[in-house]
DNA sequence: AGCCTACATTGGACATTGTCCAAGTCAAGA
DNA sequence: TCTTGACTTGGACAATGTCCAATGTAGGCT
């Protein structure tokens, strides 16, 4: 953790109480939260903390690879503090757990040149779905 | 197309002016729509249809199973006629276009028996994502 | 240690997307 | 053609996110 704000300030970010509190909302969970539950959590522990700095300081924690923006369904974007390793999600189409699962080959790999329409492909995600064994 | 609308019809859809419009604005669409985005191009053919209206209509049309829902990033979700073939999205990160596109392979195959944890897997969506041309 | 100043934070207004509802309208069966 | 229940309308409201001018402050400099 403290390397993370380690690494961050080495990258000119300047260190306040407030990045610190966000940062240290998102650490080491387990499930992914919207920016509203950052702030929510980030306000037990700096109470005057503002939603516009909560919703910038993700949007650079983003900017600079340290967490992911992931959105699920079409409502409010949730952030994945995992962003080191490369993953892909699998989704219980009953209960919504999500593991991270790791296929095999280069997702990128399997769209060929005449289906790319002329965009600069930069990234493939992949979502599995299928029953969970709780839920079968 | 009137395929379609006769299918509807048939499971006792009332058929008005402004169903039969929304339904012509997603037929055979391979970039697909906002909501929004339709009701622009519903107006065209029928100036006073509502917001709300188009957003019922294609919420039905999607619970019939004709048209799936997209959400890909936290903006906007997309509206996608084309529910009776299999395909992948290609996204672009900037204006949030999306096409339809076929990969190479099956992508429920590039998950190993060790990665799938017990669950019973029915279904992979590759999302890809780059800038398209317009953007660029 | 104290001062500067560029960068960060704040709070509120505004934007976008979507939902809800009461009142009016109309498709389609009798 | 008449009736009726389903559909549409327009506007208010909700959820999420963005922007901005005023204020505050971290960290470098002396």
């Amino acid at each position: 953790m403290s390397d993370l704000l380690e690494r961050l300030r080495e990258q000119g970010w300047r260190l306040t109480a407030q990045r610190r509190v966000v940062a240290e909302v998102l650490n080491g969970q387990h499930v992914h939260y919207t920016a509203d539950e950052v702030h929510a959590r980030a306000v037990e522990r700096l109470p005057e903390i503002a939603r516009a700095t909560v919703y910038n300081t993700l949007s650079e924690l983003v900017a600079l690879g340290e967490v992911l923006e992931v959105s699920t369904d079409g409502r409010a974007k949730r952030y994945d503090p995992n962003a080191h390793h490369s993953h892909q999600h699998l989704v219980c189409s009953r209960c919504g757990t999500i593991r991270d699962v790791h296929p095999l080959g280069d997702p990128l790999a399997t769209l060929p040149e005449s289906e790319r329409f002329g965009f600069a492909i930069s990234e493939a995600t992949v979502t599995y779905r299928g029953v969970c064994p709780n839920c079968t």
